[in-house]
RNA sequence: GCGAAAGUGGCGGAACUGGCAGACGCGCCGGACUUAGGAUCCGGUAGCCGUAACGGGCUAUGGGGGUUCGAGUCCCCCCUUUCGCACCA
């Protein structure tokens, strides 16, 4: 587990923590050597904005809230391994963050470029695109603008397909958050076209220049006949040279700024009118072979693609509107609909008829020699040509940018470059690493990187050739930190190597995942995207990190997320106090499947706290004869199973059947809360079992005494061995929700040693199996009697009693019998007529 | 607009592969124990209609169709909610 140290934790971060804890100390129990750490996302943003209205130096507040938050973990029994416990603001840990960027560097897959890059004005930083919500900061919701800024990358896009193929053996992730990662990589097939521009002049080539052509991506080279006009985005490389040669320059780029400004407006707020102007100019289609005109449109995006289009107004719905609004050309090319027509021409709409365009792929027409042909064939057949005429190829677009992380702020790991006059970029060598954060005392929030205000620092010397060079100032961003953290924690302490390749490859990939799903695109990507750099640098030979992926839902208070400012916090320390910490584990496992959002309810928690006295007080009646010293033992084991009453029968057969429902909910369906009903169940079979005799209040141990009915002696081993069977699977079985209640619990049923080495119990399928059934014959479909029988009674058996039992011969007499089935529940089904 | 998931008592939720809908808990009602009970134990609790009694009938899983001996579960249409994507050419 990972958490950002904000200094609290409240019931909704627990949640999270307790379903981990659960499973792996169920796991551990059942034999499973389990890795379960700690560590901390200890670097970013709100320990510093912390600093500047406070004073109080980030790396003090943080320290402090690792300090606290660890303890209300502690608290709560969650059993961590906190020798492995690890913190991202530590040297000895973001050595390996720039360790590995080096590699990266190494590779290429780390790049410098000068980039439009979103800038949250509040953070006062760069964002990458993922961090970008509705156009707003994904942290603090502020809108962010556009700012150029030279920038580290990480080259991402060049893993876009295999991030893609790899989501396809994540059989146990949630589908959402597949298609999240899906959607987001954003895989287009298609062509980049050629389109030259007509009566380029020597001015506008420029000497010795081959050719004047926009380039154009489509998905649809099918419908290219149907390409009557190009768009340009309206920061197209070539939008300049046009205007520089429009009759008025001016004019033309105060249109063209105004789409600009336009264009970001849009980006925040949703839909715009597409609008758009005429350069004036035309570009020849190679298909066609005609004349089309080229206009810049204020919805076509600069960063897709090539930022320019080939427009298909007949069969793109933004293309279409757009030529109705400037009286631009339509030409049909794809018959809609299909198969009414066998005479192509004769059928077609006339394009003034079109009210919108249509999409559909289908038999082309008016196409010139493709006439008549469908998609998919055509295209493959299209893009063949177009590269044989070399006026295009195929090609595959992502929507996926390279992700920049460059942050002009103090709290993150340094990147660990030198910029050398002479030598231009140069990594910081392996041996210097860690690069460290210099102390900054006062924090501006001005924007620029707090790093060059320490001169000491920034000023170096060039580890090449020796002269004077400066430190690069922007930190990585945090998603970096924790992209790799979960390896680190096969070797925390590792000085060489982020981590030894030997200690990942027994303790990878995580078997078990669980977060929000906020982190689906984000963290996951991103870990995704390390795991498979870690896998080419050679440190493990995986390619995906997490096997088994859980979104937990929220909790809520009033109906609104957990929050500081909302004054909604359930505090998990207040709950402790009054209920203790296994009630509240029990209760928010209880309360609803891991995955879904709860509202928090403190009636439900009193429930749990309830159902653990309930548990503790059939325990307590039973203890001092079941666990008592001549109570284990020789009267106890051999016994078993045989020569048992009906009741004693029934126990046993619902504590085998309890630790099978209970083994399968955790291990393999992860309904926790279901898991918890059964347990429920037992323990009101127990006291059912008990005959009434376990009330009061709980003990602690002898005042037992007394209310006990039965003495030792007037009790039967066979009974008391039943007994301990059940109460010892229920103890154990209890114990991953509530660990503390069942330590207690385990001693007292005379179990010397801790619950720590005790084995998951197993259950005999026999024993749970019961051995009468009640089977509902239904006639007609409808219920109308039942009847018991021995479990092992056979089809043709069954068959013959249910149609022998009164209930159901009154249904039966008279009429016809059509059909009667016996399925597997058992059931019997009977049709009359 | 496109895509996905979900919709079950007063409430949270069960129902595993098409097989008795409502497990378990909360709440509520009743009983026992008690000077007392807001503790505890026992019982009841989907709705409607009947009965002297219950082992009675009907209707129920957002609405409407369909497949099936049998549908909360599968298929089609619609409604609502939540989430994701949103000019990606």
């Amino acid at each position: 587990m990972f958490a950002y140290p904000s200094g609290y934790a409240h019931v909704g971060h627990v949640r999270n923590y307790i379903i981990g804890d659960v499973v792996a100390r169920t796991k551990r129990m059942c034999g499973f050597n389990v890795l379960h750490p700690f560590g901390w996302d200890a670097f970013g943003l709100p320990a510093e904005n912390a600093a500047l209205k406070t004073g109080t130096h980030p790396e003090t507040s943080t320290l402090d809230n690792i300090a606290h938050m660890k303890g209300q973990l502690q608290r709560l029994g969650i059993s961590y391994a906190w020798q492995r416990e690890i913190a991202t603001c530590l040297p000895e840990y973001y050595k390996f963050n720039q360790w590995i960027f080096l590699k990266m560097f190494e590779r290429g897959l780390a790049y410098r470029k000068r980039s439009t890059v979103n800038w949250c004005p509040s953070c006062q930083t760069v964002l990458a695109n993922e961090q970008v919500i509705d156009g707003a900061c994904w942290r603090c919701g502020t809108i962010v603008e556009q700012r150029d800024l030279e920038q580290w990358f990480f080259r991402i896009t060049q893993y876009a397909d295999e991030l893609l193929t790899g989501l396809e053996t994540l059989t146990d992730w949630p589908e959402k958050v597949v298609v999240m990662q899906r959607n987001w990589i954003g895989r287009s097939d298609g062509a980049r076209i050629k389109f030259p521009v007509a009566g380029a002049t020597e001015s506008l080539r420029g000497a010795g220049a081959p050719g004047l052509d926009i380039e154009i991506f489509t998905t649809r080279i099918d419908t290219i006949y149907g390409a009557t006009f190009v768009l340009l985005a309206p920061e197209h490389a070539l939008v300049e040279t046009f205007a520089a040669e429009s009759p008025d320059p001016a004019a033309f780029r105060a249109r063209n700024a105004k789409f600009r400004a336009l264009d970001r407006e849009a980006r925040l707020t949703g839909a715009i009118e597409k609008e758009g102007f005429d350069t004036g100019r035309k570009a020849i289609n190679p298909f066609t072979g005609q004349e089309v005109p080229i206009w810049i449109a204020n919805f076509v995006l600069a960063e897709y693609g090539t930022g320019a289009i080939m427009a298909v107004p007949a069969h793109d719905q933004r293309d279409f509107e757009f030529a109705r609004k400037y009286d631009l050309p339509i030409r049909i090319v794809v018959q809609s609909g299909g198969r009414e027509s066998q005479n192509p021409s004769s059928r077609l709409p006339s394009p003034s008829d079109l009210t919108a365009a249509t999409t559909n792929y289908g038999r082309l027409v008016d196409s010139g020699p493709w006439d008549g042909q469908e998609a998919p064939a055509v295209v493959t057949k299209m893009i063949a040509d177009a590269e044989k005429r070399g006026v295009g190829a195929g090609e595959i677009q992502y929507r996926l940018k390279d992700w920049g992380i460059s942050r002009q702020r103090y709290w993150g790991t340094p990147i660990p470059v030198i910029h050398c006059e002479k030598d231009g970029v140069v990594a910081v060598p392996y041996g210097d690493l860690p690069v460290k954060l210099p102390k900054v005392t006062t924090f501006t929030g001005r924007g620029d990187s707090p790093l060059a205000q320490v001169p000491e620092w920034v000023n170096v010397k060039c580890p090449k050739c020796g002269g004077p060079a400066r430190r690069e100032t922007d930190t990585m961003d945090t998603f970096v930190d924790s992209s790799w953290y979960f390896l680190r924690f096969c070797d925390p302490r590792n000085t060489e190597l982020p981590f030894d390749p030997k200690d990942a490859a027994y303790w990878m990939t995580v078997d078990f995942y669980s977060g929000g799903v906020e982190h689906a695109i984000l963290h996951l990507l991103y870990s995704r995207f390390f795991t498979r750099v870690l896998r080419d640098v050679g440190l493990v030979t995986f390619d995906e990190p997490f096997k088994r992926l859980l979104t937990q839902g929220m909790v809520l208070k009033n109906g609104a997320v957990m929050s500081k400012s909302k004054g909604n916090v359930v505090d998990p320390d207040d709950m402790r106090q009054k209920y203790g910490a296994d009630a509240l584990r029990l209760y928010v496992i209880f309360v609803a499947p891991p995955e879904k959002e709860v509202e928090w309810s403190d009636a439900g928690l009193e429930g749990s706290f309830r159902f653990l006295v309930r548990v503790w007080r059939i325990v307590d009646h039973w203890a001092e004869i079941v666990g008592g010293k001549d109570g284990r033992g020789e009267k106890g084991e051999e016994t078993i199973g045989v020569d048992l009453t009906d009741a004693e029968r029934g126990l046993r057969r619902k504590t085998h059947d309890t630790i099978r429902r209970v083994t399968v909910d955790i291990e393999e369906r992860m309904h926790l809360n279901t898991a918890v009903s059964s347990l429920m169940e037992l323990v009101n079979k127990l006291y059912a079992f008990s005959d009434g005799t376990a009330h009061g209040q709980p003990t602690h141990g002898a005042a037992a005494t007394g209310r006990s009915v039965r003495s030792l002696s007037a009790i039967r081993p066979q009974t008391l061995a039943v007994v301990r069977e059940a109460l010892d699977a229920l103890v154990v079985m209890i114990s991953p929700f509530a660990p503390h209640t069942a330590e207690e619990l385990w001693s007292k049923l005379g179990h010397a040693g801790g619950l720590m080495k005790v084995t998951w119990p197993s259950f005999d399928a026999e024993v749970a199996k019961a051995d009468e059934v009640v089977v509902p014959v239904q006639i007609n479909g409808k219920v109308r009697a039942r009847v018991t029988t021995p479990a092992d009674i056979t089809e043709d058996q069954l068959r013959e009693l249910a149609l022998a039992d009164p209930g159901v011969k009154a249904h039966t007499t008279g009429k016809t019998i059509r059909k009667v089935v016996v399925a597997k529940g058992p059931l019997v089904s009977v049709v009359v007529s």
